[in-house]
DNA sequence: CGGACAAGCTGA
DNA sequence: CAGCTTGTCCGG
């Protein structure tokens, strides 16, 4: 930045010449929800142009307004004139980064405003001087490597996709270290508690980690090691050697307002534009991620993977006398009474009433086994496929179904009258600094408060695998990933109870063989048949408009329009680019629609 | 988004 | 036809 009166000595470049066609010309995005339009400004004072990314604010019809530097030099459109920006108030996203954010606002079919607000930094910072690239000094460290431990794989992936899997007992901090010593690192975490963590750990290292958004001003002047949750992608760091996203199996790396875009895709992209390496690492990787890493995994070896698990034990509830109808098998009122802390955890998600075979215990599925059917008008049918048949038993043939059914209050006092102790019972929200019994029940939101337990049972673990959503089997998996590390390894006493009446699902047979592998390669031949995620691009489309604009798409080809279901439509292209070209803004029909790429849940 | 302005509706 | 609602357009 050039401060006004200050002198030029001679070893500094001369000030450029006075531009005959004046001063830089600055396009501004206001930060106003519903505009998507952007305005040319005169800088501040006719003075010198506020960087790409700057955050201003300018007059927008009388009223004073926050908002982006998003080019400068521009050509104004004729016949207007322009006025000066208000002021510039902090630096903001470089313009690299105002760049990806257009990428993203498109790849999300939504608004470039709501992305630069997650690249910018959380309060004002002075203007940082765009870094040269040769003179720059490089990341500050924050002191030599520590070097005393010996790691396995020390040697730094070159640019591209690289995906490894991770026994759950792996932090895979051994990912983040050789890249740091190239340069600056972001290491995204689905939560920025774990973030914080990690960055102690770095600290220990001896790698300088700064955590974001936090220490934002610091790490955009001087890089190194940027800690934190999803928005962390978009951390300004000077000199980018690589990006490690971890547990990128996870859905909180999904922003969940629009426009919803995804940590892993923007890791990747950011990357492949930085030609730097991306690293994403999980437990049970995602197809997405197999996809973008082109089919290949790193993986540990087998004898490890299986020690960093639990043992996974199902219990198949199919093999109980008939007639019996409680919520706990007598193996797992034995593990109830045996060594604790034992976490009971009671699946209350999918609201469904799932019925199963008096006779054989078999859960009522359809001919293909992928999904639960419910009893309508005295036939089964199944809400996802719309199959129907008579109320009969695919299995065994009898006629003869019973409901399943959960008391959820109920479940806490028949384990006490099992128990024969007091149960605690966990409610969200709830954070126990210790454990306040050593039998505890809860929903799901249980796994993410507690610590220290040592054996986790699934009570009703069919309503999470018979979920009608097409990740269910992934999301299913990543549940038991969260309880492998509640648990802990085998060989600490770590143990996953199960159960289930589809115990040769094939998320219960990878977790049992601690091979979340088994669980991909199966899931992806039925994701591919279907032409889903990540073999396909899906959007969902809703609002006054949709249903021209529904009308419209079934014309094309290679686009398949489902719905509507509550006024809801569904998307399929082949590709997130076809996908978004299709949804541009500028094509739509007038009125209102509300586009959702990747929604979460389908 | 929020303001400006035009066209449309209502009641006397 | 004043006074009000509703819709559409535009912003540098």
């Amino acid at each position: 930045m050039t401060e006004p009166g200050r002198l030029f000595d001679l070893d500094e470049p001369p000030p450029p010449p006075p531009d005959p066609a004046g001063p830089a010309v600055v396009r501004v995005l206001p930060d106003v929800s519903g505009l998507e339009k952007e305005f040319d400004y005169l800088p501040v004072g006719g003075g010198v142009a506020p960087p790409v990314g700057s955050l201003v604010r300018v007059e927008l019809q009388r009223r004073t307004v926050a908002g982006w530097v998003t080019a400068v030099g521009v050509e104004p459109p004729p016949g207007v004139a322009l006025q000066p920006l208000v002021k510039v108030t902090s630096a903001g996203p470089s313009p690299e980064l105002v760049e990806l954010a257009r990428w993203a606002a498109h790849r999300w079919s939504g608004r470039l405003a709501p992305v630069l607000r997650a690249a910018s930094p959380p309060r004002q910072v002075a203007l940082i001087p765009i870094p040269t690239p040769t003179v720059a000094t490089g990341p500050d460290r924050g002191g030599p490597h520590s070097g005393g431990r010996a790691r396995a794989e020390a040697a730094a992936p070159g640019a591209g996709v690289t995906l490894v899997r991770l026994a759950p007992d792996d932090d895979g901090l051994a990912l983040v270290e050789p890249l740091a010593r190239r340069g600056s690192v972001l290491v995204i975490t689905p939560r920025l508690g774990a973030a914080g963590h990690l960055a102690g750990r770095l600290r220990r290292l001896g790698l300088g980690a700064r955590v974001h958004p936090r220490d934002w001003p610091t790490a955009a002047a001087r890089g190194g090691v940027v800690v934190g949750a999803r928005s962390a992608i978009w951390a300004r760091v000077p000199d980018l050697a690589g990006i490690v996203v971890l547990d990128e199996h996870d859905e909180s790396l999904q922003e969940e307002r629009n426009p919803t875009w995804h940590t892993r895709d923007v890791a990747v992209e950011r990357a492949r534009r930085a030609d730097v390496p991306c690293v994403l690492a999980s437990p049970c990787p995602s197809l997405a991620a197999l996809a973008l890493a082109g089919d290949e995994v790193h993986t540990p070896s087998r004898s490890a993977e299986r020690a960093g698990w639990p043992v996974v034990e199902l219990v198949d509830r199919r093999r109980e006398e008939p007639g019996r109808s409680g919520l706990f098998s007598p193996r797992v009122a034995a593990v109830v009474r045996g060594p604790g802390p034992v976490l009971c955890v009671l699946n209350r998600k999918g609201r469904a009433v799932m019925l199963s075979c008096a006779v054989c215990g078999e859960l009522v599925r359809t001919e293909d086994r992928e999904h639960l059917m419910v009893e309508q008008d005295g036939h089964l049918v199944s809400l996802a496929t719309g199959e129907t048949r008579p109320l009969v038993c695919a299995v065994c043939g009898a006629a003869k179904l019973k409901r399943l059914r959960l008391g959820v209050t109920r479940a806490a006092e028949e384990l006490a009258a099992l128990a024969g102790e007091p149960v605690a019972e966990l409610t969200a929200g709830a954070r126990p600094s210790r454990l306040p019994a050593r039998v505890l029940v809860g929903t799901e939101a249980a796994l993410h408060q507690l610590g220290g337990v040592a054996t986790v049972v699934f009570l009703d673990f069919d309503a999470e695998l018979m979920a009608p959503r097409y990740r269910a089997g992934e999301q299913a998996m990543a549940l038991l990933v969260h309880a492998a590390r509640l648990a802990g390894p085998r060989a600490d006493g770590g143990r996953i109870v199960v159960q289930t009446r589809t115990p040769d699902h094939r998320v219960l047979r990878a977790a049992v063989h601690a091979d979340p592998g088994v669980l991909a390669r199966e899931e992806a031949v039925v994701r591919r048949a279907m032409g889903l995620p990540p073999y396909g691009a899906l959007a969902e489309i809703s609002g006054a408009a949709a249903e021209a604009l529904a009308d419209r798409l079934l014309a094309a080809p290679d686009l398949t329009v489902m719905g509507p279901r509550d006024g809801r439509w569904l998307i399929r292209a082949s590709s997130p680019d076809r996908l978004a070209d299709t949804l541009r803004p500028d094509q739509r029909p007038p009125g209102r629609i509300r586009v959702h790429v990747d929604p979460p849940r389908v």
